[in-house]
DNA sequence: GTCGTTATGACATGTTCAATGTCAAATTTT
DNA sequence: AAAATTTGACATTGAACATGTCATAACGAC
């Protein structure tokens, strides 16, 4: 049952993932960001000043990517570059005021829209779930890599 | 702490997605099989016998692309037309034997691959996680929706 | 039955997210 | 100092869809 329980769970995520998207596109509108942009300050907020390359890793896309992404937010004056101690070349970039109160802005709304959406979840609940979804993308993973 | 932590589990999403599919890919090296096909099959599987824009609805994307998987699975024969007793232009989408057997073997051993992914986790876990995501998913769609 | 509406398949085109390749300059390693 | 690596910039490509259109066929209302 636990392997078949597992399973369904698995492929739930692609569903769960556009769900989400969607629904932070939507509180995204009234914002210029787009969900990409989001993604880039979040990493910035959560883990502090980061070069491109860095993002790239955490977010698990290229770096070219991540550079579009990074001058788009540069432009639009979310993020600065900041002299890189341990390169020369590659700057780091760091949230400027206005993209910090935006991040925050967001995340926080986000927070908000999460009390209704775990209406009818314990705690414990939403605690056991994530759990066992950080695991099983580890193991995924793990997986994955073995089998290539 | 709720709310902090489904905000969490939301953007598990996406890795999550990302190292599942990865894995069913590999599996599915063998195999001539695209995910995209493998999709249309395990529709056909689970539900039965299906037209095309039905199936476009169970995987909420445009029948348009839907039309080109099906095509495709029918070129490769896994898949065969029957006489649709509901409409007699758009024919319904049979597993062929072949074809049956085939999106067997694969969840079979998908399926194989979940014992492997849900060690250290309890069978009581799992399912917790599986309703938590579920409901999660339906919120959110609600939720997306009205914000729209 | 006829007529307007909807459903379907087929096809063409557009969009988004991202991978891949390449280059020059700068940087790091040895 | 030479060789290898890193980074930014840019160009190309591909996958996974969305969107638009058309002709034909099916269906529902009258």
């Amino acid at each position: 049952m636990k392997a078949n329980h597992l399973h369904k769970l698995v492929w739930m995520s692609r569903p769960l993932m556009q769900a989400a998207e969607a629904c932070v596109e939507a509180g995204l509108a009234e914002t210029s960001l787009t969900v990409r942009m989001r993604a880039v300050l979040e990493i910035l907020h959560q883990h502090g000043d980061q070069t491109v390359p860095d993002i790239a890793v955490r977010l698990e896309i290229k770096r070219q990517y991540v550079q579009v992404m990074a001058n788009e937010t540069l432009a639009a004056g979310l993020v600065e570059h900041r002299a890189n101690p341990r390169h020369k070349r590659s700057p780091v970039l760091a949230l400027t005021k206005q993209g910090r109160a935006l991040i925050e802005g967001i995340i926080a709304s986000e927070i908000r829209l999460m009390d209704e959406v775990g209406k009818g979840l314990s705690d414990a609940e939403v605690s056991t779930a994530l759990e066992v979804v950080r695991l099983v993308t580890q193991n995924l993973k793990t997986l994955a890599k073995d089998r290539k």
